[in-house]
DNA sequence: AGTCCACAGGAAGGCTTGGTTA
DNA sequence: TAACCAAGCCTTCCTGTGGACT
Protein backbone atom coordinates (compact mmCIF):
# COMPACT_ATOMS: atom_id res chain seq x y z
CA UNK A 1 0.00 0.00 0.00
CA UNK A 2 2.61 2.83 1.42
CA UNK A 3 4.83 1.33 -1.61
CA UNK A 4 2.05 1.93 -4.18
CA UNK A 5 1.93 5.94 -2.45
CA UNK A 6 5.81 5.96 -2.79
CA UNK A 7 5.52 5.17 -6.90
CA UNK A 8 2.78 7.51 -7.22
CA UNK A 9 5.35 10.71 -5.22
CA UNK A 10 8.45 9.61 -6.70
CA UNK A 11 6.68 9.32 -10.41
CA UNK A 12 5.65 13.03 -10.26
CA UNK A 13 8.95 14.23 -8.29
CA UNK A 14 10.89 12.61 -10.89
CA UNK A 15 9.58 15.43 -13.09
CA UNK A 16 9.25 12.33 -15.96
CA UNK A 17 5.93 12.72 -15.39
CA UNK A 18 3.38 12.39 -18.91
CA UNK A 19 3.35 16.40 -19.41
CA UNK A 20 6.05 18.53 -19.73
CA UNK A 21 4.35 21.54 -20.44
CA UNK A 22 0.56 20.99 -20.00
CA UNK A 23 -1.09 24.27 -20.98
CA UNK A 24 0.06 24.18 -24.41
CA UNK A 25 -2.88 21.65 -24.66
CA UNK A 26 -5.71 24.12 -23.01
CA UNK A 27 -7.47 25.35 -25.88
CA UNK A 28 -7.14 29.14 -24.40
CA UNK A 29 -3.44 29.00 -25.59
CA UNK A 30 -2.97 30.01 -29.26
CA UNK A 31 0.00 28.10 -30.98
CA UNK A 32 2.67 29.95 -33.10
CA UNK A 33 1.55 27.72 -35.82
CA UNK A 34 -2.20 26.68 -37.28
CA UNK A 35 -1.50 23.78 -39.71
CA UNK A 36 -3.81 23.79 -42.68
CA UNK A 37 -5.31 27.43 -42.06
CA UNK A 38 -2.61 29.20 -43.34
CA UNK A 39 -5.05 30.12 -46.53
CA UNK A 40 -7.67 31.22 -43.71
CA UNK A 41 -4.74 33.18 -42.06
CA UNK A 42 -3.88 34.73 -45.23
CA UNK A 43 -7.38 36.18 -46.35
CA UNK A 44 -8.52 37.77 -43.09
CA UNK A 45 -4.80 39.22 -42.97
CA UNK A 46 -5.47 40.86 -46.29
CA UNK A 47 -8.97 42.15 -45.28
CA UNK A 48 -7.44 43.50 -41.91
CA UNK A 49 -4.78 44.96 -43.66
CA UNK A 50 -6.48 48.49 -44.19
CA UNK A 51 -6.59 49.27 -40.71
CA UNK A 52 -2.87 49.46 -40.69
CA UNK A 53 -3.40 52.98 -43.10
CA UNK A 54 -6.59 53.59 -40.81
CA UNK A 55 -8.92 52.74 -43.56
CA UNK A 56 -11.67 51.11 -42.19
CA UNK A 57 -11.28 47.51 -43.24
CA UNK A 58 -14.96 45.97 -44.32
CA UNK A 59 -16.81 43.81 -42.02
CA UNK A 60 -16.20 40.33 -41.78
CA UNK A 61 -18.57 37.53 -41.37
CA UNK A 62 -16.46 34.24 -40.18
CA UNK A 63 -18.32 31.16 -40.52
CA UNK A 64 -17.77 27.15 -40.32
CA UNK A 65 -18.43 24.30 -37.57
CA UNK A 66 -17.28 24.54 -34.23
CA UNK A 67 -13.62 23.33 -33.40
CA UNK A 68 -12.04 24.36 -37.21
CA UNK A 69 -10.30 27.44 -35.91
CA UNK A 70 -12.50 30.03 -36.83
CA UNK A 71 -11.49 32.00 -32.94
CA UNK A 72 -7.71 31.07 -32.98
CA UNK A 73 -7.06 32.01 -36.81
CA UNK A 74 -8.69 35.67 -35.95
CA UNK A 75 -6.79 35.95 -32.55
CA UNK A 76 -3.65 35.28 -34.50
CA UNK A 77 -3.95 37.37 -36.99
CA UNK A 78 -4.89 40.48 -34.29
CA UNK A 79 -2.14 39.17 -32.38
CA UNK A 80 0.06 40.25 -35.30
CA UNK A 81 -1.61 43.47 -36.39
CA UNK A 82 -2.02 44.74 -32.85
CA UNK A 83 1.68 44.06 -32.65
CA UNK A 84 2.67 45.73 -36.33
CA UNK A 85 0.62 48.94 -35.40
CA UNK A 86 2.18 49.06 -31.97
CA UNK A 87 5.75 48.80 -33.64
CA UNK A 88 5.05 51.44 -36.08
CA UNK A 89 2.74 53.80 -33.60
CA UNK A 90 -0.66 53.29 -35.22
CA UNK A 91 -3.31 53.45 -33.37
CA UNK A 92 -5.39 49.99 -33.70
CA UNK A 93 -7.32 48.35 -31.35
CA UNK A 94 -8.38 44.86 -31.56
CA UNK A 95 -10.91 44.16 -29.14
CA UNK A 96 -12.32 40.17 -28.82
CA UNK A 97 -15.42 39.66 -27.24
CA UNK A 98 -17.22 36.12 -26.60
CA UNK A 99 -20.93 37.32 -27.06
CA UNK A 100 -21.85 32.95 -26.54
CA UNK A 101 -20.87 33.56 -23.10
CA UNK A 102 -23.47 33.56 -20.28
CA UNK A 103 -23.33 37.06 -18.32
CA UNK A 104 -20.79 38.39 -20.21
CA UNK A 105 -21.69 40.09 -23.15
CA UNK A 106 -24.84 38.28 -24.14
CA UNK A 107 -27.11 41.08 -24.46
CA UNK A 108 -26.82 44.64 -25.56
CA UNK A 109 -26.41 46.52 -22.31
CA UNK A 110 -23.64 43.69 -21.28
CA UNK A 111 -22.11 43.92 -24.77
CA UNK A 112 -21.81 47.95 -24.26
CA UNK A 113 -20.89 47.71 -20.69
CA UNK A 114 -18.22 44.51 -21.98
CA UNK A 115 -16.30 47.54 -24.30
CA UNK A 116 -16.11 50.47 -21.99
CA UNK A 117 -14.42 48.11 -19.70
CA UNK A 118 -11.89 47.41 -22.27
CA UNK A 119 -11.74 50.97 -22.44
CA UNK A 120 -10.94 51.37 -18.92
CA UNK A 121 -14.24 52.68 -17.80
CA UNK A 122 -15.63 50.87 -15.04
CA UNK A 123 -19.44 49.90 -15.49
CA UNK A 124 -21.88 47.91 -13.05
CA UNK A 125 -23.43 44.96 -14.20
CA UNK A 126 -26.78 46.26 -13.77
CA UNK A 127 -28.82 49.72 -12.20
CA UNK A 128 -27.74 52.33 -14.94
CA UNK A 129 -29.81 52.61 -18.22
CA UNK A 130 -28.62 50.79 -21.12
CA UNK A 131 -28.89 53.82 -23.51
CA UNK A 132 -26.26 56.06 -20.64
CA UNK A 133 -23.91 52.98 -21.27
CA UNK A 134 -23.84 53.19 -25.21
CA UNK A 135 -23.09 56.75 -24.52
CA UNK A 136 -20.60 56.16 -22.46
CA UNK A 137 -19.17 53.51 -24.74
CA UNK A 138 -19.88 56.18 -27.97
CA UNK A 139 -17.77 59.17 -25.51
CA UNK A 140 -14.76 56.83 -25.04
CA UNK A 141 -14.17 55.46 -28.66
CA UNK A 142 -14.13 59.17 -29.80
CA UNK A 143 -11.94 60.06 -26.78
CA UNK A 144 -9.36 57.22 -27.89
CA UNK A 145 -9.42 57.93 -31.53
CA UNK A 146 -8.36 54.92 -33.58
CA UNK A 147 -9.00 51.80 -35.84
CA UNK A 148 -11.34 49.62 -33.76
CA UNK A 149 -11.62 46.03 -34.95
CA UNK A 150 -14.12 44.19 -32.48
CA UNK A 151 -14.58 41.15 -33.06
CA UNK A 152 -17.86 39.06 -31.97
CA UNK A 153 -17.35 35.80 -31.23
CA UNK A 154 -20.57 33.40 -31.15
CA UNK A 155 -22.27 36.10 -32.59
CA UNK A 156 -25.39 33.78 -33.50
CA UNK A 157 -26.48 34.52 -29.91
CA UNK A 158 -26.65 37.95 -30.32
CA UNK A 159 -28.33 37.61 -33.66
CA UNK A 160 -31.19 35.55 -31.49
CA UNK A 161 -31.75 37.85 -28.21
CA UNK A 162 -30.58 41.10 -29.77
CA UNK A 163 -30.85 41.71 -33.68
CA UNK A 164 -30.82 45.54 -33.21
CA UNK A 165 -27.72 45.73 -31.14
CA UNK A 166 -26.03 44.42 -33.86
CA UNK A 167 -28.01 46.92 -36.63
CA UNK A 168 -26.91 49.99 -33.94
CA UNK A 169 -23.08 48.78 -34.16
CA UNK A 170 -23.36 48.60 -37.88
CA UNK A 171 -24.20 51.96 -37.93
CA UNK A 172 -21.89 52.91 -35.52
CA UNK A 173 -19.60 54.35 -37.70
CA UNK A 174 -21.53 57.85 -38.88
CA UNK A 175 -21.53 58.62 -34.94
CA UNK A 176 -17.77 58.46 -34.71
CA UNK A 177 -15.81 61.41 -36.14
CA UNK A 178 -12.08 60.52 -34.79
CA UNK A 179 -12.42 56.77 -34.85
CA UNK A 180 -13.37 54.19 -37.03
CA UNK A 181 -14.93 50.44 -36.24
CA UNK A 182 -15.55 47.29 -38.00
CA UNK A 183 -16.71 44.44 -37.21
CA UNK A 184 -15.79 40.95 -37.43
CA UNK A 185 -18.80 38.45 -36.21
CA UNK A 186 -18.45 34.86 -35.61
CA UNK A 187 -20.63 31.59 -35.78
CA UNK A 188 -21.08 28.30 -36.05
CA UNK A 189 -24.16 28.55 -37.72
CA UNK A 190 -24.42 29.98 -41.06
CA UNK A 191 -27.99 30.28 -41.33
CA UNK A 192 -27.85 32.75 -38.28
CA UNK A 193 -27.08 35.84 -40.20
CA UNK A 194 -30.49 34.90 -42.35
CA UNK A 195 -32.65 36.26 -39.73
CA UNK A 196 -31.12 40.17 -39.56
CA UNK A 197 -32.84 42.37 -41.92
CA UNK A 198 -31.23 43.18 -45.23
CA UNK A 199 -29.47 46.06 -44.23
CA UNK A 200 -27.90 44.65 -41.28
CA UNK A 201 -26.98 41.27 -43.12
CA UNK A 202 -25.36 42.86 -46.11
CA UNK A 203 -23.47 45.37 -43.85
CA UNK A 204 -22.07 42.91 -41.68
CA UNK A 205 -21.08 40.58 -44.13
CA UNK A 206 -19.39 43.06 -46.65
CA UNK A 207 -16.66 40.10 -46.83
CA UNK A 208 -17.41 36.65 -45.80
CA UNK A 209 -14.37 33.71 -44.66
CA UNK A 210 -15.36 30.30 -44.32
CA UNK A 211 -13.51 27.57 -42.38
CA UNK A 212 -14.04 23.79 -43.83
CA UNK A 213 -14.04 21.10 -41.13
CA UNK A 214 -11.01 19.73 -40.79
CA UNK A 215 -10.44 15.88 -42.08
CA UNK A 216 -8.60 13.37 -39.63
CA UNK A 217 -5.15 13.63 -41.21
CA UNK A 218 -5.47 17.45 -40.56
CA UNK A 219 -6.52 17.05 -36.93
CA UNK A 220 -3.55 14.58 -36.86
CA UNK A 221 -0.95 17.34 -38.09
CA UNK A 222 -3.09 20.06 -35.36
CA UNK A 223 -2.35 17.45 -32.85
CA UNK A 224 1.61 16.19 -33.28
CA UNK A 225 2.29 20.06 -33.92
CA UNK A 226 0.72 21.09 -30.19
CA UNK A 227 1.71 17.91 -28.91
CA UNK A 228 5.51 18.22 -29.28
CA UNK A 229 6.31 20.82 -26.81
CA UNK A 230 3.52 19.20 -24.56
CA UNK A 231 4.50 15.67 -23.43
CA UNK A 232 8.09 14.15 -22.80
CA UNK A 233 9.85 12.27 -25.03
CA UNK A 234 8.47 8.46 -26.41
CA UNK A 235 5.11 9.47 -24.17
CA UNK A 236 3.04 9.73 -27.21
CA UNK A 237 2.67 7.12 -30.33
CA UNK A 238 1.29 8.07 -33.56
CA UNK A 239 -1.41 5.59 -33.19
CA UNK A 240 -2.86 7.01 -29.76
CA UNK A 241 -2.49 10.85 -32.09
CA UNK A 242 -4.69 9.25 -34.79
CA UNK A 243 -7.27 7.42 -32.74
CA UNK A 244 -7.99 10.83 -31.18
CA UNK A 245 -7.99 12.75 -34.52
CA UNK A 246 -10.37 9.29 -36.03
CA UNK A 247 -12.77 10.22 -33.32
CA UNK A 248 -12.88 14.26 -33.69
CA UNK A 249 -13.10 13.80 -37.51
CA UNK A 250 -16.68 11.93 -36.85
CA UNK A 251 -17.41 14.68 -34.93
CA UNK A 252 -17.50 17.33 -37.69
CA UNK A 253 -14.01 17.71 -37.95
CA UNK A 254 -13.51 19.38 -34.42
CA UNK A 255 -9.82 20.61 -33.52
CA UNK A 256 -11.07 21.29 -29.73
CA UNK A 257 -12.54 17.76 -29.30
CA UNK A 258 -9.27 16.20 -30.54
CA UNK A 259 -7.30 18.37 -28.39
CA UNK A 260 -9.72 17.25 -25.07
CA UNK A 261 -9.42 13.70 -25.94
CA UNK A 262 -5.43 13.95 -26.22
CA UNK A 263 -5.84 15.79 -23.08
CA UNK A 264 -8.20 13.87 -20.74
CA UNK A 265 -6.24 10.22 -22.08
CA UNK A 266 -2.84 11.89 -21.14
CA UNK A 267 -4.14 12.46 -17.63
CA UNK A 268 -5.67 9.18 -17.45
CA UNK A 269 -2.40 8.13 -18.52
CA UNK A 270 -0.55 10.05 -15.85
CA UNK A 271 -3.44 9.12 -13.21
CA UNK A 272 -2.24 5.82 -13.42
CA UNK A 273 1.29 6.41 -13.36
CA UNK A 274 1.59 5.45 -17.08
CA UNK A 275 4.76 5.45 -18.75
CA UNK A 276 2.70 6.13 -22.31
CA UNK A 277 -0.21 6.99 -23.18
CA UNK A 278 -1.95 4.40 -24.64
CA UNK A 279 -5.19 3.65 -26.79
CA UNK A 280 -7.06 2.32 -23.84
CA UNK A 281 -6.76 5.83 -22.32
CA UNK A 282 -8.45 6.95 -25.71
CA UNK A 283 -10.91 5.42 -25.53
CA UNK A 284 -11.75 5.61 -22.00
CA UNK A 285 -11.50 9.70 -22.44
CA UNK A 286 -14.09 9.22 -25.62
CA UNK A 287 -16.60 8.05 -22.78
CA UNK A 288 -15.06 10.37 -20.40
CA UNK A 289 -15.79 13.47 -22.28
CA UNK A 290 -19.50 13.25 -23.05
CA UNK A 291 -20.35 11.98 -19.84
CA UNK A 292 -18.28 14.88 -17.87
CA UNK A 293 -20.73 17.47 -19.90
CA UNK A 294 -23.82 15.53 -19.19
CA UNK A 295 -22.67 15.64 -15.54
CA UNK A 296 -22.30 19.10 -14.99
CA UNK A 297 -25.58 19.85 -16.84
CA UNK A 298 -27.40 17.71 -14.97
CA UNK A 299 -26.04 18.76 -11.60
CA UNK A 300 -26.82 21.29 -11.26
CA UNK A 301 -30.67 21.88 -12.72
CA UNK A 302 -32.84 23.81 -10.93
CA UNK A 303 -35.75 21.44 -9.25
CA UNK A 304 -38.30 21.77 -12.00
CA UNK A 305 -35.96 21.24 -14.80
CA UNK A 306 -35.51 17.87 -13.06
CA UNK A 307 -39.07 16.98 -12.48
CA UNK A 308 -39.60 17.04 -16.28
CA UNK A 309 -36.38 14.72 -16.57
CA UNK A 310 -38.23 12.52 -14.00
CA UNK A 311 -41.44 12.18 -15.84
CA UNK A 312 -39.88 10.96 -19.20
CA UNK A 313 -38.09 8.49 -17.38
CA UNK A 314 -40.94 7.42 -15.07
CA UNK A 315 -42.99 7.21 -18.10
CA UNK A 316 -40.47 4.42 -19.55
CA UNK A 317 -41.81 4.66 -23.10
CA UNK A 318 -39.09 4.99 -26.15
CA UNK A 319 -40.61 8.01 -27.46
CA UNK A 320 -43.31 10.04 -25.59
CA UNK A 321 -46.07 13.29 -26.80
CA UNK A 322 -45.67 16.42 -24.66
CA UNK A 323 -48.71 15.98 -22.94
CA UNK A 324 -48.03 12.67 -21.62
CA UNK A 325 -44.48 14.21 -19.97
CA UNK A 326 -46.91 17.17 -18.69
CA UNK A 327 -49.30 15.39 -17.08
CA UNK A 328 -46.79 12.58 -15.43
CA UNK A 329 -44.99 16.25 -14.30
CA UNK A 330 -47.91 17.68 -12.51
CA UNK A 331 -48.25 14.52 -10.78
CA UNK A 332 -44.34 14.27 -10.14
CA UNK A 333 -44.63 17.82 -8.58
CA UNK A 334 -47.62 17.65 -6.34
CA UNK A 335 -46.09 14.63 -4.89
CA UNK A 336 -43.23 16.76 -4.18
CA UNK A 337 -45.11 19.21 -2.71
CA UNK A 338 -44.80 22.15 -5.46
CA UNK A 339 -46.87 24.09 -7.89
CA UNK A 340 -46.82 22.63 -11.18
CA UNK A 341 -45.70 25.19 -13.89
CA UNK A 342 -47.61 25.96 -17.50
CA UNK A 343 -47.53 24.27 -20.20
CA UNK A 344 -45.77 26.82 -22.02
CA UNK A 345 -42.76 26.80 -19.82
CA UNK A 346 -42.42 23.28 -19.62
CA UNK A 347 -42.41 23.45 -23.73
CA UNK A 348 -39.09 25.85 -23.51
CA UNK A 349 -37.88 23.54 -20.94
CA UNK A 350 -37.07 20.62 -23.19
CA UNK A 351 -36.54 22.50 -25.57
CA UNK A 352 -33.49 24.08 -23.53
CA UNK A 353 -33.21 19.90 -23.24
CA UNK A 354 -32.56 19.65 -26.66
CA UNK A 355 -29.97 22.46 -27.34
CA UNK A 356 -27.70 20.48 -24.50
CA UNK A 357 -28.24 16.90 -26.31
CA UNK A 358 -30.40 15.22 -23.42
CA UNK A 359 -33.30 14.64 -25.34
CA UNK A 360 -34.14 14.46 -29.28
CA UNK A 361 -37.71 16.26 -30.68
CA UNK A 362 -39.81 16.32 -33.55
CA UNK A 363 -43.17 17.87 -34.29
CA UNK A 364 -45.48 16.09 -35.86
CA UNK A 365 -49.36 16.10 -37.29
CA UNK A 366 -51.73 13.37 -35.88
CA UNK A 367 -54.08 15.23 -38.27
CA UNK A 368 -57.60 14.68 -37.16
CA UNK A 369 -55.56 14.48 -32.99
CA UNK A 370 -54.31 17.31 -33.49
CA UNK A 371 -50.40 18.35 -33.61
CA UNK A 372 -47.79 17.24 -30.99
CA UNK A 373 -44.46 16.97 -30.73
CA UNK A 374 -42.39 13.72 -29.66
CA UNK A 375 -40.02 13.61 -27.02
CA UNK A 376 -36.93 10.90 -27.05
CA UNK A 377 -33.60 10.73 -25.23
CA UNK A 378 -30.63 11.29 -27.35
CA UNK A 379 -29.24 8.00 -28.33
CA UNK A 380 -25.34 8.87 -27.75
CA UNK A 381 -23.46 7.39 -25.08
CA UNK A 382 -26.01 6.22 -23.29
CA UNK A 383 -27.69 9.36 -21.76
CA UNK A 384 -30.88 7.83 -20.34
CA UNK A 385 -29.17 5.39 -18.02
CA UNK A 386 -27.17 8.96 -17.05
CA UNK A 387 -30.05 10.74 -16.13
CA UNK A 388 -31.57 8.12 -14.36
CA UNK A 389 -28.41 7.56 -11.99
CA UNK A 390 -28.30 11.14 -11.45
CA UNK A 391 -32.20 11.50 -10.63
CA UNK A 392 -32.14 8.36 -8.20
CA UNK A 393 -32.04 10.52 -5.00
CA UNK A 394 -34.86 12.66 -5.87
C1' DA B 1 -62.88 19.87 -50.42
C1' DG B 2 -63.23 21.47 -46.23
C1' DT B 3 -63.17 21.08 -41.20
C1' DC B 4 -61.07 21.23 -37.02
C1' DC B 5 -58.19 18.94 -33.47
C1' DA B 6 -54.50 19.65 -30.15
C1' DC B 7 -50.95 21.35 -29.77
C1' DA B 8 -46.32 24.47 -31.20
C1' DG B 9 -44.30 28.44 -30.40
C1' DG B 10 -44.32 33.88 -30.83
C1' DA B 11 -45.34 38.21 -28.25
C1' DA B 12 -46.03 40.87 -24.39
C1' DG B 13 -45.83 41.65 -20.01
C1' DG B 14 -45.53 40.71 -14.57
C1' DC B 15 -42.80 39.53 -10.72
C1' DT B 16 -38.45 39.01 -8.45
C1' DT B 17 -33.66 39.68 -7.56
C1' DG B 18 -29.86 42.41 -7.23
C1' DG B 19 -28.15 46.52 -8.62
C1' DT B 20 -27.69 52.09 -9.42
C1' DT B 21 -28.28 57.06 -8.42
C1' DA B 22 -30.12 61.69 -6.36
C1' DT C 1 -34.72 57.03 1.45
C1' DA C 2 -37.51 56.62 -3.13
C1' DA C 3 -37.17 56.11 -7.83
C1' DC C 4 -35.06 53.83 -11.38
C1' DC C 5 -32.71 49.79 -14.13
C1' DA C 6 -31.50 44.94 -16.46
C1' DA C 7 -32.37 40.32 -16.77
C1' DG C 8 -34.14 35.77 -15.59
C1' DC C 9 -38.08 33.14 -14.98
C1' DC C 10 -42.65 32.51 -15.67
C1' DT C 11 -47.70 33.27 -17.15
C1' DT C 12 -51.22 34.79 -20.27
C1' DC C 13 -52.92 35.30 -24.60
C1' DC C 14 -52.67 34.31 -29.00
C1' DT C 15 -52.04 32.78 -34.02
C1' DG C 16 -50.68 29.14 -37.09
C1' DT C 17 -50.89 24.49 -39.01
C1' DG C 18 -50.49 19.05 -41.07
C1' DG C 19 -53.35 15.86 -42.07
C1' DA C 20 -57.23 12.23 -40.46
C1' DC C 21 -61.74 12.49 -40.77
C1' DT C 22 -66.27 13.70 -42.83
N1 LIG D 1 -5.01 24.67 -37.33
C1 LIG D 1 -4.91 24.56 -35.99
N2 LIG D 1 -3.71 24.36 -35.40
C2 LIG D 1 -3.61 24.25 -34.07
N3 LIG D 1 -4.61 24.34 -33.23
C3 LIG D 1 -5.85 24.55 -33.74
C4 LIG D 1 -6.05 24.68 -35.14
N4 LIG D 1 -7.38 24.88 -35.37
C5 LIG D 1 -7.96 24.87 -34.16
N5 LIG D 1 -7.06 24.68 -33.17
C6 LIG D 1 -7.34 24.60 -31.74
O1 LIG D 1 -8.57 23.94 -31.56
C7 LIG D 1 -9.33 24.55 -30.53
C8 LIG D 1 -10.65 25.03 -31.06
O2 LIG D 1 -10.46 25.99 -32.07
P1 LIG D 1 -11.32 27.31 -32.19
O3 LIG D 1 -10.58 28.29 -33.00
O4 LIG D 1 -11.76 27.76 -30.84
O5 LIG D 1 -12.57 26.78 -32.99
P2 LIG D 1 -13.87 27.59 -33.38
O6 LIG D 1 -13.72 29.01 -32.96
O7 LIG D 1 -13.94 27.41 -34.86
O8 LIG D 1 -14.97 26.85 -32.67
C9 LIG D 1 -8.47 25.67 -29.99
O9 LIG D 1 -7.79 25.22 -28.87
C10 LIG D 1 -7.52 25.96 -31.12
O10 LIG D 1 -6.32 26.46 -30.62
Amino acid sequence: MSDDIEKIFSFYASGSSIFVRKDFLQSSYIPAELPHREGQVKQLAQMLAPSLRLEKPSNIFVYGKPGTGKTAVTLFVGAHLNKTAQEKGIPIKFLYINTGLKKVADTEYRLYAYICRMLGDFVPDTGIPTHTVFERMLHLLESNPAMYLVVLDEIDVLIDKSPDTLYTLSRINSELKNSKLSIIGITNNVNAINSLDSRTKSSLSEEELLFPPYDANQLCDILKERSDACFSPGVLDDSVVMLCAASAAREHGDARRALELLRISAELAERETSLKVLKKHVNTAIGKLYTDKVHTFLKTLPDHQKMVLKSIIELDKPMAYTREIYDKYVETVSKAGLKELTMRRVLDILAEFEAEGIVRTNVISRGRYGRTKIVEFATVDNIKEQVEKLLVNL
